[in-house]
DNA sequence: TCATCAATGATATAATGTAACGTTCGAGTT
DNA sequence: AACTCGAACGTTACATTATATCATTGATGA
């Protein structure tokens, strides 16, 4: 079995985070372009805010980020970025985080699978077609149709748990 | 394949829903007895509304509830119910819609998936082992080792569709 | 140039959730 | 019965997340 499914990993240490965030907004003006979307210059920053710190983003964080910049930004503001980006696949809500992160995927529909780490904090995004599946197909089998798919894992990934059981190893 | 799976399905239109109210009541008294769990007049009180309504619950909503039975309540109060009540499987927090139900299979361990139709707001559980396996085991391929898993899902069920179907005939 | 509509600014408030500390209540002990 | 102790609950205050509403700006095409 491949990672093909893995639309964004854990990051690992040494991974070049300038070239990541770039991609990702290089890839969303692709996107707008093509379908005739707008990504002004607030969206294109909430977008790369949200890339850069590589985690889940809360809303007020964002606001925060938006006022450091010498910007005057209230909720709203914040808010109606998330929505475009959110309803256009550029950025997923973490419904039990009530947080957001960047697509590892944008452009593609998919319902997204997301891993959140407890230790690091970090999440994985997987579009794996047989989950979203299998959760269609035994919902149908009930006589209900399925909409969206909300699905968020938490645990610990690889790379804490070889910290946690470095910790206990003397 | 069988509905062995459905933990609390959408209720038909002619349910007895008092009976239905005095299950989840009894079963739940029953395992606080087993287990050393103290199910006081508030806890009992809670879980009976967010059974009687048979519908997700908001937590602003029950405090209203609890303040029409006369009784002094503000937020800590429900909050403080409702923790009890999750923590020990007798509910569900919906993290799509911020708002509980009652468990179907109280007393089991399970991670629960939740089908939230958009027509009339019901939701109903499944207990599938499938779908817990195929989320874990996909999850560990990365080298994630997976807790608790929120899996929520809106759509249509059976009778609503019938309903709109009805509609669109003449 | 002007009309128009999407995007944003700005103010206010709603909805959801928690921290902290004091008080009461109930089970077990004496 | 009185005592002790911890869990449950009361109470106040506040934190966090999100939305409604109306005014203003700014880009686009007629």
């Amino acid at each position: 079995m491949t990672d093909g499914n893995v639309l964004s990993g854990f990051r690992p240490g040494g991974h070049d985070h300038e070239a990541c965030v770039a991609a990702a907004l290089d890839s969303a003006s692709a996107v707008c372009r093509e379908r005739g979307l707008r990504l002004t210059p607030l969206r294109r920053r909430v977008l790369e805010l949200i890339w850069r710190r590589h985690m889940p983003s809360g809303a007020y964080d964002l606001l925060d980020a938006l006022r450091s910049d010498g910007r005057r930004a209230d909720p709203p503001t914040v808010y109606r970025a998330l929505d475009f980006l959110v309803d256009n696949g550029f950025v997923h809500r973490l419904e039990s985080l009530s947080a957001y992160v960047g697509c590892g995927g944008p452009g593609r529909e998919h319902d997204g699978q997301f891993l959140i780490c407890r230790g690091c904090g970090q999440v994985a995004e997987l579009g794996d077609p047989a989950i979203s599946a299998i959760i269609r197909e035994k919902a149908h089998a009930l006589g209900f149709h399925a909409g969206g798919q909300t699905v968020e894992v938490t645990g610990m990934c690889g790379e804490c748990r070889g910290r946690a059981e470095g910790r206990h190893a003397s």
